[in-house]
DNA sequence: AGCTTCCATGAAAACGTTTACGTTCGCCCT
DNA sequence: AGGGCGAACGTAAACGTTTTCATGGAAGCT
C-alpha cells in the first residue's frame, strides 16, 4: 500500500538504518547519500509509520484533552488554545470530550493510556483526587484545569476566580454600591466557590457593616432568573447585583426588564466570563473576562514542560489573572454611546 | 513500567497468544482460563499498547478531524457532535484546527497520515479538490463538510443551505414583504454561495417583478453594519432584509437602531445559523437553525460506514436539513411577549 | 479398541521503526 | 610504511501486539 522505511532504502540503495538517520537528522551521514535518501523518500510518498516509531520510541508526540460534556464558547476556545500551542510544539491533539459520569471519564482515561504523552484534563466536580489516583497511569504528565484538586502529581492551572471577583466588587463599591448581592453557582463547582470566596472576602473588607446578600444559583439563565425575582423581592433592594457567571446575569437582566426595574438606573449588575452574548444584551454587561484561550495555551506550554523534565517534581499550582470589563450594566459609563459596533469597553487588568 | 502482555502471560501460567485471544474475545479459550487471564490483567492494571497493536491490525481506531480556524459554537458544537458519536463507534478523536494557510493544512494532513483511519474535512475556500487530491492518502475515508467539491472519491455532507434559504424567503414574502433585500457573504465561501442562490430562487418566484438587492458582505458584524448603512441609504427602502449569516444580522441591526429606523416595525430581518447571540439581541433575530451537533454526528456516521467498506465506491452526496426559527425581528410575532426566558419561538422544519 | 476430529494452547513470524554494535575503509600520525 | 582512529554505513535486535501454524490431547465414532 503506502511505502515503507524498506522501500526507501532499496529505492537510495542504503539500508533502512541509514534511511532512518537520514530522516531524523540523527548524524553519521554524508550530505550526499543524505540527498539521495531525501529524493528517493519524496519520490516514493514516504511517510513513516507513527505507530512503528512509537512502539519503539515509546513516544507518541500526542497528549490528550479530557473534558466534561460542555457547550459553547469556553470549549471551543479551550480546544483552540490548546490546539494551537500544542501544534507549535510538535504535540497532536486527541480530544474526548462530553463525558457525563464518571465511569465515562474513567473509560475516556483508559483508552487514552499509552496514546497520548501528556493530558490535559479539564475538571468537573466528579473528578477529583481519588478519581485521579485511581485513574491516572503512574508518571503521566498530567495538568488539570479549574481544579481545587491540590494533587501531588500533577501540576494545577486556575482561572485567577478570586481576584477576579474581587476587582469587580471594589469597581462596584467604587460606583458608591455598598448592598451588593451574590447570585452564586452550584456548590460543588471550584470556580464557584472561588468566586463566593473573593466576593466575600471583598464585601468584608469593603462594606464590612452590609448583611450578606448572598442567593443560590446553578450557574443556569433559568435559575439567574429566578435568583432577580427573589432579589426584586427583598425588603432593602440591593443596589448592585453580581452574579457568578454570565448566564445568570442574563436572566437576572430579564427579571429586572419584566418587573420595569431599570438598569443599571436603578440597580446595577455584573457577570462573570465574558461570554459573547454579554456585549449584546441591553444594556451591555459588565463582566470579568476569562481569556480562555491563553488558559488553554498555558495549560498546553506547562504540560510541554512536565513532558520534557524526567517526571521529577510534578506539582505545582498556577493562576490565570482576569480583566474586569466595564460596560454600560454597571452604570459606569452612563453616557457612552450603546452601540454593540460602536461601543467601547475599558478593560483593566486585574492586579 | 507499565505491565505489557508477557507479563500477564506470565502472571497466568499461559502463552501471549492465548492472552491475547482471551482478552480480544477472538474465541479458543477455555472460559477458566480466560477467568484467570482476566484476573492477572486487572490485577497488573494492565492496558494493551495501542502502538504495538495497530502496527500489526493497520487500524488505530482513531478519527482526524480537520478545520480551519474558527471560533465560536460552531467549533465547538461540531466537535462535540463528531466526538460523541466517535466514541459510539469505538473511535477516538484526533483534531487539528485552526489552520489558516493551505501550507499549514497541508502539514496537518501529512501529520495524520498513519495515525487515522479516517479523517472529517470542514471546509475551508483553501481546500479544494486540487488540494485534497495532492494531500489526501489514497484510500484513506473521508468525509467532507460544507463544500462544493463534488470528488468522486469521498463523501460530502451539506448544509441545505439553498432550502434553509427559501423557506426563510418565503416565510419573510407570506408575511407582506416583497422588496427583501440579500447582504451576501464572502464570494468563495461555499455556504454563501449557496445561500445567495436560494436567495435569487426563491425571489424569483415569489417576487419575479421586483428588481435584486444584494449587497456585498463577508459573514463579519462590521460588514453587515456597513451593509445596513448601504440599504437605508437606497431611494426605496427595501420592507425586509435577509442577511446570509447572524453576525450580520446583528451588525444590520445595530446600523438601524442607530439611525432610529425600527424592526421589525418599519424593516423586517433575518438571518442564518442561529447562534446563541440570535436569542438576547432587542428585538430577538428570526433564523435558520442549523443543527450543527447533528452535522457532526452524521459526518461520523458516514465516516464509520466508509470506514467500514472495502472503500468502494466513496462519492456520495448528502444534506441535513434546517428549520426556520421565528422570533421577533420579522414582525410575525407582533403580540409575542418580549422575554428572553419566557420568550416563544416557533420552530418549522424545512421541507 | 483404534482411528479420526476437533479444540485448547504454544511457538514463532510479522508489522515498521530506532538504535546499539560491528565492519569497512580512508586518513593521519609518528 | 604501518598501526591506529574515526567516519560512514550495514546488521540485527528490540519494541508489544496479533495471527498463522503446529502440537498435543481428549472426545467421538465405528
Amino acid at each position: 500500500m503506502t511505502a515503507t522505511i524498506k522501500d526507501v532504502a532499496r529505492e537510495a540503495k542504503v539500508s533502512v538504518a541509514s534511511v532512518s538517520r537520514a530522516l531524523n537528522g540523527s548524524g553519521g551521514v554524508t550530505p550526499a547519500t543524505e540527498q539521495r535518501i531525501r529524493e528517493a523518500a519524496t519520490r516514493l510518498r514516504y511517510v513513516p509509520h507513527g505507530a512503528a516509531r512509537s512502539l519503539i520510541t515509546k513516544r507518541t508526540h500526542t497528549v490528550g484533552a479530557l473534558m466534561p460534556d460542555l457547550h459553547g464558547e469556553f470549549f471551543s476556545e479551550l480546544i483552540r488554545g490548546i490546539d494551537l500551542e500544542a501544534r507549535s510544539h510538535g504535540l497532536h491533539l486527541l480530544v474526548s470530550s462530553s463525558h457525563d459520569g464518571v465511569d465515562d471519564a474513567a473509560a475516556a482515561l483508559r483508552a487514552m493510556q499509552g496514546r497520548v504523552d501528556g493530558i490535559v484534563i479539564l475538571s468537573s466536580p466528579r473528578v477529583d483526587a481519588a478519581f485521579l489516583d485511581a485513574n491516572l497511569p503512574e508518571g503521566l504528565p498530567t495538568v488539570l484545569l479549574n481544579s481545587g484538586v491540590k494533587g501531588t502529581a500533577h501540576a494545577v492551572l486556575n482561572i485567577d476566580n478570586f481576584a477576579g471577583t474581587y476587582a469587580m466588587v471594589r469597581h462596584l463599591a467604587g460606583l458608591g454600591h455598598k448592598r451588593i448581592a451574590l447570585v452564586s453557582g452550584p456548590k460543588d463547582n471550584f470556580d464557584a466557590q472561588q468566586r463566593e470566596a473573593g466576593f466575600r472576602a471583598a464585601m468584608a473588607e469593603l462594606a464590612p457593616n452590609e448583611p450578606l446578600r448572598v442567593v443560590a444559583g446553578d450557574f443556569s439563565e433559568q435559575s439567574g432568573y429566578q435568583a432577580g425575582l427573589e432579589l426584586l423581592a427583598l425588603k432593602t433592594r440591593p443596589q448592585a447585583v453580581f452574579a457568578a457567571n454570565d448566564m445568570m446575569a442574563v436572566g437576572c437582566l430579564q427579571a429586572f426588564k419584566e418587573a420595569g426595574v431599570e438598569v443599571p438606573g436603578e440597580i446595577a449588575l455584573a457577570g462573570f466570563d465574558d461570554i459573547p452574548i454579554a456585549r449584546y444584551v441591553t444594556p451591555s454587561l459588565s463582566t470579568v473576562r476569562v481569556r480562555i484561550a491563553d488558559l488553554g495555551k498555558n495549560a498546553m506550554d506547562l504540560l510541554a514542560d512536565l513532558m520534557d523534565r524526567p517526571g521529577v517534581s510534578a506539582a505545582s499550582v498556577h493562576t490565570l489573572g482576569c480583566d474586569i470589563v466595564v460596560r454600560e450594566s454597571c452604570g459606569a459609563q452612563r453616557g457612552a454611546a450603546a452601540g454593540a459596533t460602536t461601543k467601547k469597553t475599558q478593560r483593566k487588568p486585574v492586579r
